[in-house]
DNA sequence: CGAGCACATCGACGCACGTCAATGGATTTC
DNA sequence: GAAATCCATTGACGTGCGTCGATGTGCTCG
């Protein structure tokens, strides 16, 4: 045990100060939004997500391979994530896949960041 | 090699479009934001830049260990993770180390979502 | 039905991450 | 100078991630 000092002495005008405080983010909450974050914090996701977001509708997963420079199965795993984030909706048509952003996620994490 | 087939018959109204969009992110850019995003892909990172952004100035370092409930050394290391993604600014004064908030790196990570 | 295509899943491999106890460095106070 | 305090660093452990080749699944067309 340690038994902390906390608040250093309060004479010293540079002494800590505010121990916490209230609005700050919830456990469940830091990591629902950590999971996002994470979905977030790799070079090809980002990109992936790029090239949708930057697209006026959907977009076919054809068209991401070449483009991102890995493998068909990486792709589709990166996908998976950036769709089990929420930030991707996933629909396939025939034997495509066609992908799209979901901005009500995008604005949730915008939301942290202000 | 393979040859891909890239957009399928253009007689289907369904089949494949846009090959890919111009203003995309670049791979470099990518790869800085993905750095900065997973200074974020983490609850208690999270939870302590929320301490820090929901102070009105600056937080000392004393004052985030029991709440992250987590080991000083733990949070010296997330600390330093946050501060090497250029989200926090890191300032000892005698015993004590605070820390503050950048406002300009949020809002490029912010402009990357939107 | 059978062949061909688009995409997902599996298995395996390195590598990086989160965590803590123990230790070290720097600074103030006595 | 010695003791005490705050914070950073080290070393070690388990876990998860990114990647690809190989294989599986579902769909379309002849």
């Amino acid at each position: 045990m340690v038994s902390r000092s906390k608040t250093p002495p309060a004479t010293d005008p540079l002494a800590c100060c505010s121990p916490v405080r209230s609005d700050a983010l919830d456990e469940t909450q830091a990591g629902l939004l950590a999971r996002s974050f994470a979905a977030l914090a790799d070079p090809i996701r980002l990109r992936l997500l790029s090239f949708i977001t930057s697209s006026p509708g959907e977009v076919c997963a054809c068209d991401l391979v070449e483009p991102s420079g890995r493998s068909q199965p990486t792709v589709s795993h990166h996908m998976k994530i950036l769709v089990d984030a929420g930030l991707v909706t996933r629909d396939k048509r025939g034997l495509w896949v066609w992908y799209q952003a979901v901005p009500d996620r995008l604005d949730a994490l915008r939301a942290v960041l202000g």
